[in-house]
DNA sequence: TTAGGGTTAG
């Protein structure tokens, strides 16, 4: 149906009627000089289809300016209103005529103007318009009004596969994962074949899915991709890697990407990220300079994995250099890369340089503020901590979930119960905020770690939400250090049914029980473990040593200097058991002679590291090695007198936090 | 019209 409706008056270029819903033309307003310029002729061609919408307005004014061409102005000047006020105006408004509104709504972030344009729009007759109705739901899911985002895709009846896309990114990023695999079941039924965007929006949807099953659903898209021939997208497979790599399967991450026959920046770049994520920091670091020798250019999300590959390995010279590079290539006011610099620093054990990038930052999100409140929580600085996230809050930045982890994390560290459990109870009083399974882990482990466990036990027990693993996990940390088998027992318990696989669980019961000399009990849990086909997770440390990385493993046969490294260990132990070391043997897994349980200790791969850095290391010059465990009792007790006896000072970082050896005291003051 | 990689914690 074609309508052809009456021409505009003259009078246009009159002052504008009373009736106008707003007060607009003010002279001051801006719209006043667009208004004066509209002249539209207003043709409108429209059909009766409820998938096509041919609507034009597209004359030029006789100033050289037509009607979008001022709303377009108005939005991109940040004049929402002014558009608004302006669409009323019009009698014909088009299908881009609402595209730039609604684009201008998601920028303003205004849900109020949002509601008035989807209202007028729908009076207009474009409520069918699958066009906007694609972008009506990216605009809802930009405001975070997900009800509304299922409200379009309702009422829509032609759902393009635009529409069905956008739906499922805007489920995604609501978090709503699990639903977004339902309703592709659903498109599948009815015959809507996915298109190459699709894919990447399910794969999404499945890390986002909290299901215990996401991954058996990802290697199930996966083969749906290949199916319908996708398994040479570039960014399908890139996403592929991303989805491996976020549930941690390295292999088939690194299998996808050398063999993808195309490849660009950002699938280097999440492959340099799965390494750096999961506890492969050195191909993280290798991988990077592989890249470099193709001659293609790092961008900043790229320096900030490899910043981060360099924090996990204790490697200060590397991520100097890195420095460098960041400033030379302008990328030092980035964010991200900034707040990735100050993790970096502390981590590598040099706080001071890493408050030095913090103090420089002209701008600071709540990233940057949590990166520095995690910098001295892992030192040990639980009242610096506490005090940066005070002046955060000054500063007028609110605190985010993960600035209660880490300032609570801190208190945890340095043992500051009171001030933990203030902060605890500001969460919900002061910031209106939910304690989530996190914040009870970190409660668990603060007062778990102080030895208050029936404490920490009580807290699980009146929680308001379902406790998970992590927090079942701290609770039997806790148990670990103070060696309380009932309460390891039951934790364990749980543990088991909720992550039957995860053999650090088992690895820590056993440990209890070794501790506790209950040899039976061992024997049961390593056999449960091996009837489940789980290992342990070998234990490593990395020790840079001019400006290279070594790794060094208990049961290390690459290292050229294995036996010099085994000569100096068993030496340093024999006169340090002259002056007062005892080897720590009940921490042995194994019920063995006691000998044997020594030479079981001094293969561990933290004291391997610090031989080695004795051995290569200028003298007087600071060890620092990195570990990709908890520290043990005997390397802790072995480190401190190696310190002493060789006048070095030795930095080690282990999963958890930082420990500072200088004559022969620890930083953590033995609290870890 | 839609798309791929990143920062903070335990």
């Amino acid at each position: 149906m074609w309508t052809l409706q009456a021409p505009p008056s003259p009078c246009l270029l009159q002052p504008p009627p009373s009736y106008l819903p707003f007060n607009f033309l003010h002279k001051s307003s801006p719209v006043f000089a667009s208004y004066y310029s509209y002249r539209p002729t207003s043709i409108r061609f429209s059909t009766t289809s409820n998938s096509t919408h041919i609507v034009s307005n597209p004359e030029p004014t006789t100033f050289g300016h037509n009607y979008n061409d001022s709303i377009q102005s108005l939005c991109k000047k940040g004049h929402l209103k002014e558009a608004l006020q302006l669409l009323f105006q019009e009698p014909n408004p088009t299908q881009r005529t609402y595209e730039l509104l609604i684009l201008s709504c998601s920028q303003k972030h205004s849900l109020s103007h949002a509601l008035t344009v989807h209202r007028k729009l729908i009076d207009d007759g474009f409520g069918q318009d699958p066009f906007l109705a694609t972008k009506l739901i990216n605009m809802y899911s930009q405001l975070d009004c997900i009800d509304h985002v299922r409200h379009v895709f309702d009422k829509i009846s032609n759902r393009t596969i635009f529409v069905w896309n956008a739906f499922f990114r805007a489920l995604t990023l609501a978090g709503h994962g699990e639903e977004v695999l339902d309703f592709y079941r659903r498109m599948n039924r009815i015959g809507i074949s996915s298109d190459r965007f699709t894919y990447t929006y399910l794969l999404k949807a499945c890390v986002a899915s909290e299901s215990s099953s996401s991954l058996e659903k990802g290697r199930e898209i996966h083969g749906h991709i290949l199916r319908h021939g996708y398994e040479r997208h570039l960014h399908i497979m890139t996403t592929l890697i991303d989805v491996y790599a976020r549930f941690g399967c390295v292999g088939n991450a690194s299998c996808l990407f050398h063999e993808m026959p195309e490849k660009n920046l950002v699938s280097w770049s999440a492959m340099i990220s799965c390494y750096a994520k999961n506890g492969k920091p050195l191909e993280a670091l290798e991988l990077f300079r592989e890249m470099m020798s193709y001659d293609l250019l790092p961008n900043s999300v790229t320096m900030v994995s490899v910043l981060q590959a360099c924090a996990a390995l204790a490697a200060l010279e590397q991520g100097k250099l890195l420095h460098g590079y960041i400033i030379r290539k302008g990328l030092d006011c980035i964010l991200p890369v900034l707040s990735a610099l100050v993790t970096m620093y502390a981590r590598c054990g040099a706080l001071e340089l890493g408050r030095r990038v913090f103090d420089q930052m002209g701008k600071r999100d709540v990233v940057a503020w949590n990166s520095m409140i995690s910098s001295y929580g892992i030192h040990g600085f639980g009242a610096k901590a506490i005090e940066i996230f005070r002046e955060m809050i000054r500063y007028g930045v609110s605190p985010s979930p993960i600035s209660f982890v880490s300032v609570l994390g801190a208190c945890s560290h340095a043992g500051l119960v009171a001030e933990g459990k203030h902060l605890f109870d500001s969460m919900l009083k002061e910031h209106n905020m939910y304690p989530s399974v996190e914040h009870y882990a970190c409660m668990v482990d603060l007062l778990g770690r102080a030895n208050k466990l029936e404490e920490a036990a009580i807290i699980i027990q009146d929680m308001r939400i379902e406790p998970g693993p992590k927090v079942w996990g701290s609770l039997l940390g806790s148990c670990r250090i103070h060696c309380n088998v009932d309460l390891a027992e039951r934790a364990s318990r749980r543990l088991f049914e909720l992550e039957p696989t995860n053999a650090g669980n088992y690895v820590l019961l056993a440990d209890i029980y070794a501790e506790a000399r209950m040899w039976d009990e061992v024997k049961r849990v390593r056999k449960l473990l091996e009837a489940k086909g789980l290992r342990k997770v070998p234990g490593c440390s990395w020790i840079e040593v001019k400006r290279k990385i070594y790794c060094l493993q208990s049961v290390d046969e690459i290292n050229p200097q294995i036996e010099q490294i085994h000569a100096l260990l068993l030496n340093l132990s024999m006169e340090m058991k002259q002056n007062g070391y005892v080897p720590n043997t009940r921490i042995v897994l194994y019920d063995l002679e006691e000998e044997e349980k020594e030479r079981i200790l001094l293969g561990h791969s933290e004291k391997l590291a610090v031989a080695f850095g004795l051995i290569n290391n200028s003298k007087g010059e600071t060890i620092r090695i990195s570990k990709n465990l908890r520290l043990c009792e005997d390397c802790h007790s072995f480190t401190k007198l190696i310190s002493k006896y060789t006048n070095r000072e030795i930095l080690v970082r282990d999963i958890n936090r930082f420990h500072h050896f200088k004559d022969g005291v620890c930083s953590c003051g033995d609290y870890w």
